[in-house]
DNA sequence: TATATTTGCATAACCAGTTATGTAATTAAG
DNA sequence: CTTAATTACATAACTGGTTATGCAAATATA
């Protein structure tokens, strides 16, 4: 391959780079057997090796342990069998197992498959201390943390990380005011009903929170409105602002939006020198309160609300 | 597959491991554009990438730039002639030229594309800084360590050197009498004609090297002789000693056992305060002589033999 | 005890690559 | 200017793995 290719198109080609890497390893180890005249296949070597430490076993054992299908051991178990390798079908009682085992011949190939196995493995520790960076360490790390977090989700949380940076979070402006209304009427009637204190508020957003001490932040992605959220002044001298009004355009979700704004409003109700928010919320909006969890809130026992929909209410101490 | 696998078959895994390692990053890399909901197969990309930079390309442009084979470009363009992404055949002067672009389709996917792979760019930047082996230049590294000496040549010497270590140097006693003759007889008459010299010597050593001032060396392997050296006493004030009747028995060769020999034989006379050793050879024998060179014997200018079929001379300072 | 479920394995079909092959178009050589 | 060699590419066949499928044997369940 053109390393131009691998330096243009970046870590993208790490996936090709391996498997490149990995035929090269295979081609190398079918030279060696032949090198050394062993009359096995490089790509029978698991199978061999399980059946040399010495007990018959069968093909699903043979392939679990090796860590290849069953029916790819089927296949291998066959070619050593055309080969004189295998001794086939010593039938034990269960009739649908066929346990094998190495034939005479195949055994006789067993210390000279073993030394080849050492040079092998001795090779390769060489190059090991040859090279300055752990090629053996390296995959191992990276199993390990492939398997911690997928590589699919890792890639997904730099498209947020992107995402996230193309948001702008701003003041709200009477331009904004039919969106505050149209994302909120979206999910309350998509997920309840509108109840009069969602119509009160949605449309005189000046009368029934901004003049009353409250605020509206408004989330801009690519320049356009797609999220609000109200932090609104409470009355109960335990809370000071409510949380309240948090709506994501559907488009615009997965952006991490949500978590931008809150982070904006929480931030702003500290400029404002709150010491607790307060907000209400319904157990079926899951994302939201998984959100309000990740944020640090706390449930709170039953506190009256004047929402239907309410069903859980939680508590930030600043 | 089972980690207790990889332990006991040691470093013989690693082709295993890459593959498997390699086939993780391919099944993310299509769950990746699964997530983003872009209509392009991870396995196109690289072609999707080459034609982004949007030029018009043969067919075989783009194989050798991405470094696959023509006929899997073929088909990549095949399978993406017919999701739409690709017009073909824009015909230039050459008719045989499928001559490919994005297709307007195809064009309007590029951002989204790239935005993706730089996503997955960042996601494995931040993985190598997560490890503490980088997996990247460890692949850049094994890549130029195996392209200087392949996996097979250093397997090879792995052998030798185990091999080596089973074979053992030993002074001639009578019993190896017969060995002398026969494994020099052997190579003699493959390649030539026994002389008058060589009988003598191989049938009387005693008699014509031992007697006169010289020794035998004889190359144990597993306990069986397998390899002679003569080091024979001469006449000329300008040499000490010839090394002469080097033979390895076929079935043995490949083991190092030439240069075991070779370097005993210069040991014994330095030991014995010799000098300047000599040896005749032909140059239809290209092992023995590469062997020679490597010992550091320089070529020189004829000098009466008692063989014919000697046709190059050789001599080595000590 | 009859029936449903599970298990072991062979076989088939698929996958993403490869090498080998055939053919038409082009270029080089006589 | 004809013939030979080369080139571009599609197609076929192979490779070393996979998943899907089907069947018979064994086990669990009613």
């Amino acid at each position: 391959m053109e390393k131009i290719f691998y330096t243009r198109t970046g870590k993208m080609a790490l996936g090709s780079r391996l498997r490149m890497l990995s035929s090269l390893f295979t081609e190398e180890a079918e030279k060696i057997y032949e090198q050394n005249r062993i009359p096995v296949r490089a790509k029978w070597f698991p199978v061999f090796y399980m059946l040399s430490q010495n007990e018959e076993k069968t093909i699903t054992e043979i392939a679990q342990e090796i860590g290849h299908s069953q029916p790819s051991v089927s296949r291998i178990i066959r070619e050593m069998t055309a080969k004189g390798l295998i001794t086939e079908n010593k039938k034990s009682g269960d009739k649908r197992q066929n346990r094998v085992a190495l034939s005479a011949k195949g055994k006789t190939l067993v210390p000279r498959v073993l030394e080849q196995c050492a040079d092998v493995h001795n090779a390769v520790e060489e190059l090991i201390r040859e090279a300055t960076h752990d090629l053996w360490e390296a995959i191992e790390e990276w199993e390990f943390l492939l398997e911690q977090q997928p590589l699919s989700r890792r890639v997904l949380q730099q498209k947020k990380i992107r995402e996230s940076s193309q948001v702008r979070i701003v003041n709200y402006e009477p331009k904004y005011k039919t969106v505050f209304r149209t994302l909120n009427e979206a999910w309350i009637s998509q997920y309840f009903e509108m109840e009069a204190a969602d119509i009160r508020a949605l449309n005189h957003p000046d009368k029934y929170i901004l003049n009353k001490g409250g605020h509206i932040l408004v989330a801009l992605y690519e320049e356009q409105p797609v999220g609000v959220c109200a932090l609104i002044k409470m009355d109960d001298p335990d809370y000071d602002y409510e949380m309240a009004k948090m709506a994501v355009a559907p488009e615009a979700q997965g952006k991490n939006i949500g978590k931008l704004l809150a982070d904006a409003i929480i931030h702003k109700a500290k400029v404002l020198g709150a010491s607790r928010l307060y907000l209400e919320s319904n157990t079926r909006l899951k994302a939201a309160i998984n959100l309000y969890y990740k944020l640090g809130f706390k449930k709170l026992n039953n506190r009256p609300s004047p929402y239907k929909r309410a069903n859980i209410q939680m508590a930030l101490d600043l």
